[in-house]
DNA sequence: CGTCCAGGTCTAC
DNA sequence: GGTAGACCTGGACGC
């Protein structure tokens, strides 16, 4: 038995949605809870819809320009297929307008290519969610940001009606009260998160006591709070500096800031050709772009993540 | 087996 | 304000 609802895949501008370009839009949307198939292509993901009430749901192409959002089991009442849907649409981002992008990369040749849907970057049910997988990424191979965010749902995540008895699937990101609920040892010894266990307990500790609000810096408009005052916040957290900064404002759809990092440096000089280049150099490249540099950059890296 | 380092950050100069 | 060194982990290397 399953229960399903269409989705219409537009911007909020009217833009297109390319659904295969957005599932894949970067690596984090493929860490616990969500899981990618990219030949499908599908989004699972486990959302907890009110405390202690959790569901998987899958995402995959629809009818007519459309994401269908399935789910097994029991019919969801109408107040979570509501949620389910919201949801859904928050984390495809298509709340957001990316005219105004679009309009920028019409006249660059090595960025038009865009214009058929991509650019919109997947973001995780809350934004304390971004924050945790993103500190999970840094100084540490891929592998091991998979291990550490896998073991925090596995060990703490509401699981779903079918979710397997071990594991990570079929199980809700955890909240910050049930992350910062657990102590030092948990951290070192299950999650395995070295130095960043700490950083991830005194972020959950403060994000459950109300201390700081995570999900505010999420809603806040730019006009209500800059991308220079959302860096400096960040930056405040605890594990968070420059690049993580960069990776969580991406996330929040604030653009400005490029991601420099070990794997983008690189990747920037083998599609450019250049020797080398410093970060100013690069910066200094997707200028034109204002607010959307960060964007640019992000999608002249990872234009062959998806063949035509 | 030791060294290096991966989608860095923090502290101490 | 800029820069060295330390830092958990575990997989990839060189010896």
């Amino acid at each position: 038995m399953t229960w399903s609802v269409e989705i219409s895949l537009v911007g909020a501008g009217g833009e297109p949605v390319d659904l295969k370009r957005t599932l894949m839009s970067h690596g984090v949307g493929d860490l616990p809870p969500s899981f990618i198939d990219e030949e499908r292509p599908a989004l699972v993901t486990t959302l907890e819809l009110a405390p202690g009430r959790a569901r998987t749901v899958t995402v995959d192409a629809g009818t007519r320009g459309t994401a269908r959002v399935t789910t097994t089991g029991r019919r969801p009442p109408a107040a979570d297929a509501a949620s389910i849907e919201a949801c859904i649409s928050h984390i495809l981002r298509l709340d957001q307008d990316l005219s105004a992008f679009y309009e920028l990369a019409a006249t660059d040749p090595q960025l038009s290519w865009v214009l058929t849907g991509a650019g919109r970057m997947t973001r995780s049910a809350t934004v304390f969610e971004d924050v945790v997988k993103t500190i999970c990424t840094t100084n540490c191979a891929w592998s091991a940001t998979v291990r550490m965010v896998s073991a925090l749902v596995a060990h703490l995540g509401t699981a779903a009606p079918d979710a397997p008895a071990e594991g990570p699937k079929g199980r809700a990101f955890p909240t910050p009260e049930e992350m910062g609920s657990e102590g030092e040892s948990f951290y070192r010894d299950v999650v395995r998160a070295g130095y960043r266990g700490p950083y991830l307990m005194s972020l959950a500790e403060s994000v459950s006591t109300g201390a700081i609000d995570l999900e505010a810096l999420g809603r806040a408009t730019p006009e209500e709070l800059p991308d220079d005052e959302l860096e400096i916040i960040l930056l405040g957290l605890p594990g968070v500096g420059p690049y993580a900064a960069a990776h969580i404002m991406m996330m929040l759809g604030r653009y400005s800031r490029l991601i420099l990092d070990s794997w983008t440096r690189p990747t920037f000089l083998a599609r450019s050709g250049m020797k080398r280049a410093k970060d100013s150099t690069i910066i200094r490249r997707f200028k034109s772009y204002g607010l959307y540099s960060g964007l640019a950059f992000w999608l002249y890296l990872t234009e062959s993540w998806v063949e035509d």
